[in-house]
Order: structure tokens, then C-alpha cells, then sequence
DNA sequence: CTTTAATTTTATCCTTTGGTAAAATATGTC
DNA sequence: GACATATTTTACCAAAGGATAAAATTAAAG
């Protein structure tokens, strides 16, 4: 993983002193993204005050003081790994495109958020880690950066709507249920597991889901 | 709330030496249920790991010691907590009727998850905790308990299925379709909050959530 | 090669945290 | 009001956990 560079988190000015030492080394690079990888994957099994360094530390085969090389603190860590998250978590609404059919496009969304889902559910469950707890770390990005952009998505919506091209939905319910349904098979991934002995890892079940959802949803809300 | 009396999760044989003293006097009653409240806010702020018996006496406004003395350590009070949630949590689903129509059964059950969702949304939070850590606790529960119960109503949905009063859908994938949304009003509750400063507290917008979940849902299923 | 800078290891510190022991206090019953 | 029992407080402890210092090692540049 390890995509993004920094746009809602404010790219922490230490993390790694930015002075003049050059940066991404080889060693540098697999590192961090080790170190990231193995904190994803800690943080989203017992949180941000649940997780500790000394397990992370484990999990990515170093040291505990050589994992601080790299991240100064647990916190900048954690603010690391969420960064990148949100990045790809964010992507996909952004190209809802009013110009086009929301048929089409809506149905696309549903898509790229259950991938993800798939692609990335640990990075999911970190991110609904996050929230569930109140959102400590993320509740500024929420209310400026991501408030802004759900707010012009819904005006798409909207305008759909009074096209007569959708069904009379609220903009924001609508978001928020696909939101919902499709984080749901990552995040509560056990249930799943346990109730059906499936994954999204599992192709058909995983096309099964998606169809299933968006059968549902369109029908739902499509005139 | 503590409402339940262990079904699902084995009433702890010790929690209370079991022995021959006498349980419950007003003052027993009383402290059990501040601190499984405090507990209960904890837990879902910083997940069973994260949260501190400290924080969680100071909240119940007692001594640690003291605390220790009700319960006698910090796993068995996790385990208190989430036997009287997830009792509350499955009520509702037992309850679908395969005698009844599809459309009142699962208009009713929808409406009983997004009360659960209002009224208890710490212990929905609790409960979500639990599951994205991966049901370190429950998974034996979900397994066992939880699955018997959902494969039944699978069969209740299907046999709407089969009479022609109901899509064609699958029973499993509507049932994670309304936990899912549903949950999410209480689950990511800093969420919306952030994106449309309202929260199911406010009837006015509790009922608008309630409907058009419902609308949306009702429409992409019913025939 | 050597020299310099980057990386890793070892030893250590201080705080937090779950939990115990035992003394002190309150409560209820006769 | 005295006795027994239930509850609360005070004083601790050992382990875990975040973090630092400084020595040791490795990589890179010239």
C-alpha cells in the first residue's frame, strides 16, 4: 500500500526531519512501507490505544527502537497509516460526474467502494476503528475536507433528482448507505465469515455481493 | 441498561462468587449498573485493549479497588457488557414471522434495528468494536448462536421468496444489508454528525432516516 | 580503502496499567 | 448497640509499554 501523499492530514513536518537529509533511501522505502503494512494491520485488530509498538515492531521484524527510527511516535505512526487510508477512501467519490447517467454512475461508485472493501479491508477497519471511536485523530479532516466534498456530491445527486433521472432520495442518506453496505464486508468481515464461511477474497462471492447490493440499491432508487 | 441474563454468552461462574452470599442488595444493583454504563462508553471509545479500568472507575466514580471488587477483573467486565448488548442486539431479529407479509415483517424489523440504534448507539459502538477487532470474544458466539438464529430467518425470507411476495433476493445478503445500514447511524455517528450536524437524538431527523431507509430498501426488494 | 552518514542494537528509563492485600468503614440484623 | 457481613479505601506490586541515549554496525561516496 503506502499510496498517497498527504492531502487531508497535514503532512507531519518531522515524521521524518524534512531538514536537508535525503529522504526514500531503498532501505528507507521497504522499511516504512513494512512498518506501515504491519501497523495497519495491528491498529485495525485492537486500535489506536489498543495497538502497541512492541507488536507492530514484531510484525514487521525490527526492533522496536529501530521502528521509532523511522516513525518518531506511535502517534505519527498511526497518523501515517491513516493518511494513507483516506487517501484511497476518499478517491472513489470524487468522480461521480454529474454529466453522466446516475445509472451509470452511481452503479460505478457502488463498484469502486466494494472493491476497495476487498482490496483493502484491514485499511478499512482501521478507518471504521477510527470512527467508531469518535473519529479523535480524524474528526477536523471530517468536518472541513471531507464535509466539503460529500457536500458537492450531493448537489450532483440533487441534480439528478430534478432531472427525473432518480428517484426522489436524499442526497446524503443515499452516500451514507452505500457507504454503509459496502464497508460493512470489510469491516465486519467475521460476521460474515461466520454466518456464510465466505470472504470477499472469494471471487464469486465477491461479484455475487456486488451484483446483489446494486440489484437492491438501483432498484431502490432508480425511477 | 443491563437488561439481559446471559443466553449467548456463558453467565461467568465466578463475575460474582456464585457461592452462597446474597447477591443483588440495592447498593450491589446500583454500582454493577454505573459501572457497566461507564464501561459500556469506555469500551466503545477505546475497544476492549485501548480502554483503562482507571478511566473506567473514574467514570463510574469509584475507586479502582473498589470497581475490581464488582468485577473482578477487566476481561470479565468486557464480557458483562457484551452479554447484555448482544441480548438486546438479537431480540430483533427473532421476532420475523413467516406468517405474517414480508412487508410488514421487515418494515418492523427495520424499524426495531434503527431504534436500537438510537437508544443504544455506545452499545452498538461496543458491539461494532468487537466485530472489527475481529470477535477476539464473540467469534464462538457468532459461530454457534448467532448463526443457528440467522439460518432460520434465511429460511423465513426465502420461503417469501418462493410465494412470489418478495424479489428475488438473498435472504443472508438482505439481512447484512439491514444490519449494516442501520448500524451505521450509531456506528459512524461522528460521521454524520460531521457531514450534517444531526444525530438520530433529533426525532425529527431520526424519523426522516427511518423512512427513507426504509423507502429505499422496501422498493429494492418488495415485488 | 577510508571516511562519513545512515541504520540497527543494547541497555535503560519512566509511566501506565491490571491486579492484590489488608486495613478501615459502613450496613444491616438481632 | 454489638456482631457479622458487605463495601470502600489506602498502599502497593509487577509487567507492559512508549520513548531515549549511546554504542555498534552497515552502507555509500569519493
Amino acid at each position: 500500500m503506502t499510496l498517497n501523499q498527504g492531502f487531508p492530514l497535514p503532512a507531519e513536518p518531522d515524521a521524518d526531519r524534512a531538514d536537508g537529509k535525503r529522504r526514500d533511501s531503498r532501505i528507507q522505502v521497504r522499511n516504512r512501507e513494512k512498518i506501515l503494512d504491519a501497523a495497519t494491520e495491528v491498529f485495525s485488530m485492537y486500535g489506536r490505544r489498543g495497538a502497541t509498538l512492541d507488536l507492530i515492531a514484531e510484525k514487521a521484524a525490527m526492533s522496536k527502537p529501530n521502528l521509532l527510527y523511522y516513525f518518531s511516535s506511535k502517534e505519527k505512526l498511526y497518523l501515517a497509516v491513516l493518511r494513507d487510508i483516506l487517501e484511497i477512501w476518499l478517491q472513489p467519490l470524487k468522480e461521480l460526474d454529474e454529466r453522466e447517467s446516475p445509472e451509470r454512475e452511481i452503479s460505478a461508485y457502488i463498484d469502486q467502494k466494494i472493491r476497495f472493501s476487498q482490496l483493502y479491508p484491514t485499511a478499512s477497519r482501521v478507518f471504521a476503528n477510527e470512527i467508531v471511536a469518535g473519529a479523535p485523530v480524524l474528526k477536523p479532516v471530517l468536518d472541513s475536507y471531507l464535509r466539503d466534498i460529500v457536500k458537492k456530491k450531493a448537489r450532483v445527486i440533487r441534480k439528478w433528482v430534478k432531472r427525473g433521472e432518480l428517484a426522489d432520495v436524499d442526497p446524503y442518506h443515499l452516500i451514507m448507505m452505500i457507504w454503509a453496505v459496502t464497508q460493512h464486508y470489510a469491516d465486519f468481515a467475521v460476521q460474515i465469515d461466520s454466518l456464510l464461511g465466505k470472504s470477499l477474497d472469494d471471487g464469486r462471492f465477491y461479484n455475487q455481493t456486488r451484483k446483489h447490493i446494486k440489484r437492491i440499491l438501483m432498484r431502490g432508487i432508480l425511477k
